[in-house]
DNA sequence: GCCGTTTTCGGCCCGACTGTTTTCAGTCG
């Protein structure tokens, strides 16, 4: 039975087959259209399929076919159409759509007059100059697919959201020193908060484009200098990432700071409303005819269009455009609402900092209480903990307790859920913390149908308040495992239990959308820094960016409350 | 291929930059 992914991903390979194929670019948009509107669904095509009351045709962009086809992938595991799509353009063609520079009809007329069907046949052909002779082709184009065909081979996966914000502060820095600059922003990704960052944007208002673009140019971390044109320049830095720097005017800052956020698919939706309204918007304003209507904030630009401004955040073009029309855009979770942290380690196991240097640095970040979750004794590299040793920790936390004024330190435990199933600590020991959270580090590649019950029975332990990163993925790094989010969910609905948003910025796991799935069933969040050191406690702020983008409120997470009501939430029993 | 209080047919977002062009197509965001 295919996942909500796999049917996405099969989507996408009709749309990419099709776009190869010179489809119409529509019915290539329906597609991938119907693909992300499969990805972020948080119940299973395979449940709605089942059920004789449902109809797949009330999900957003998928209609009489696409429903069809999706019953078909469900009830089949298959779809003729995509076969037959498969049979007829090599698979490795595809790959050629993903050179920077090509696209669609470049990459068909390689196929087509070359016989090219993979990179490195387009290497060799570029190589032996067969490429400039092409008609609509020549010898730049050909050294642009050398330069796309190189960085392909070297780039690096899209940037950590913490990182790219080293360099979006640097280059702020570095812009706002050029002489006549106004007002400045970076925009794109990195402003909505997505964990990986891909292109930098930087918006600038100044009197006189030239000092701001030459700062650009000499900004330290620079490789090549892609495009420079009189309101736009593209450079490339050393470690691959891309930035786009675009000069405006003061009247359409508002206007380009919402244009170049996007999203894209949030755009297409907000320029199809003024269309709708007899508006036309564009980077330069929210225009009515030639008359320019509104542009000089993002605020004119969204009220121009009867919107509410939505934090950049939610500009996905998931929920967003719903809640507003129905008044109920959500009051976004922030930083200061947070005010306990509930994982983290010491030295007791792999932290850096010692209890009592924990226990200061989370009062001096203004928190009223932190739970202390050292590792368990499956995690031997790390020193875990026994029982004997746990409730030594513990011994010396009821210590600290009888001391500290309006600060709370919970006894807690990081516990390993074995790969056999079952708790790596004895349910005695487990009845004496205060706070449980319940982790899968071993056995991370075991089939679905084991990992999803290994998970479920922590759930089902009365004395686990949380499940730990549930997925177990690191960015860029490592899969997540492959566990079954609905049935993960579905459990802890029923136990009353609480499921982790890690704010480390390689985990964010539950991510965005799975958090926001997790909402939709009524399931508590709590975000917490998994820290391993003092400086680590900072990072709460990479995992409330993916909360907000997830819709959380103050109310959707359970670490905004006091301890004391934190229990009434449900957790451990 | 989707969608609809203007529509069940005819729309479907918009502009900058580049390169190969002699007026514009392709790509990108």
């Amino acid at each position: 039975m295919p996942t909500n992914a796999e049917i996405a991903d099969a989507f996408d390979q009709i749309a990419d087959l099709l776009e190869f194929q010179g489809a119409n670019p529509f019915r290539v948009r329906a597609y991938r259209n119907g693909a992300r509107a499969v990805s972020l669904l948080s119940e299973s095509l395979a449940s709605i399929v089942a059920d004789p009351d449902r109809s797949l045709k009330s999900i957003e962009g998928i209609g009489d076919d696409l429903a069809a086809k999706i019953t078909t992938l469900v009830t089949t595991g298959s779809l003729p159409m995509l076969v037959e799509l498969q049979a007829q353009v090599p698979h490795s063609v595809l790959a050629l759509l993903r050179v920077a520079g090509l696209g669609p009809k470049k990459a068909a007329a390689l196929y087509k007059e070359l016989g090219i069907t993979s990179l490195d046949d387009l290497k060799k052909a570029c190589e032996e100059h067969k490429v400039q002779a092409l008609k609509g082709f020549g010898k730049k184009t050909e050294e642009t697919i050398l330069a796309g065909l190189a960085l392909a081979a070297t780039a690096e996966a899209r940037t950590l959201w913490a990182e790219a914000d080293d360099f979006v502060q640097a280059i702020l820095e570095q812009l706002k020193s050029a002489s006549g600059v106004e007002r400045l922003a970076a925009a794109g990704s990195y402003r909505r908060g997505k964990e990986t960052v891909g292109d930098l944007d930087f918006l600038v208002t100044a009197a006189d484009a030239e000092p701001v673009m030459d700062r650009l140019e000499h900004f330290g971390a620079v490789s090549t200098i892609l495009a420079r044109g009189d309101t736009k320049m593209s450079v490339r830095l050393r470690n691959g990432m891309q930035v786009d720097l675009r000069v405006v005017p003061a009247e359409s800052f508002g206007a380009a700071l919402q244009y170049f956020t996007g999203s894209k698919e949030h755009n297409v939706v907000l320029r199809g409303r003024a269309k709708d309204l007899g508006l036309k918007l564009n980077e330069y304003g929210v225009f009515r005819g030639e008359e320019l209507v509104a542009g000089r904030t993002e605020e004119d630009v969204y009220r121009a269009l009867d919107l509410p401004w939505f934090p950049p955040e939610l500009r996905e073009a998931r929920q967003e455009f719903n809640w507003a029309a129905a008044g109920e855009l959500p009051k976004l979770l922030e930083l200061a609402d947070l005010v306990g942290d509930l994982h983290m380690h010491t030295t007791a196991t792999d932290g850096q900092a010692s209890l009592e240097e924990m226990i200061e640095a989370a009062q001096a970040r203004g928190l009223k209480y932190i739970a202390v979750t050292d590792h368990s004794k499956r995690v031997s590299m790390a020193n875990g903990l026994d029982g004997a040793r746990a409730r030594e920790q513990w011994d010396e936390i009821d210590r600290w307790n009888a001391k500290l004024k309006g600060f709370r330190v919970l006894k807690g435990i990081e516990c390993d859920i074995l790969e056999k199933g079952g708790m790596d600590l004895p349910d005695d020991v487990l009845a004496e913390a205060d706070w449980v959270v319940a982790s899968v580090h071993y056995g991370q590649n075991q089939p679905r149908e084991q990992i999803t019950a290994r998970i479920i029975g922590a759930l089902e332990n009365p004395h686990v308040s949380a499940i730990a990163h549930p997925t177990g993925r690191l960015i860029n790094r490592r899969k997540p495992y492959d566990v079954d989010l609905e049935a993960v969910f579905t459990a802890a609905k029923r136990e009353r239990k609480f499921l982790e948003l890690n704010a480390n910025p390689w985990r964010l796991d539950l991510d965005d959308v799975a958090c926001a799935a997790a909402k939709a069933h009524g399931i508590p969040i709590v975000i917490s820094t998994d820290a391993h050191s003092i400086a680590d406690l900072s990072k709460m702020r990479y995992g409330v960016l993916q909360a907000r983008r997830a819709g959380l409120t103050k109310a959707d997470v359970v670490n905004t409350r006091p301890w004391d009501e934190v229990k009434s939430l449900g957790g451990k029993r």
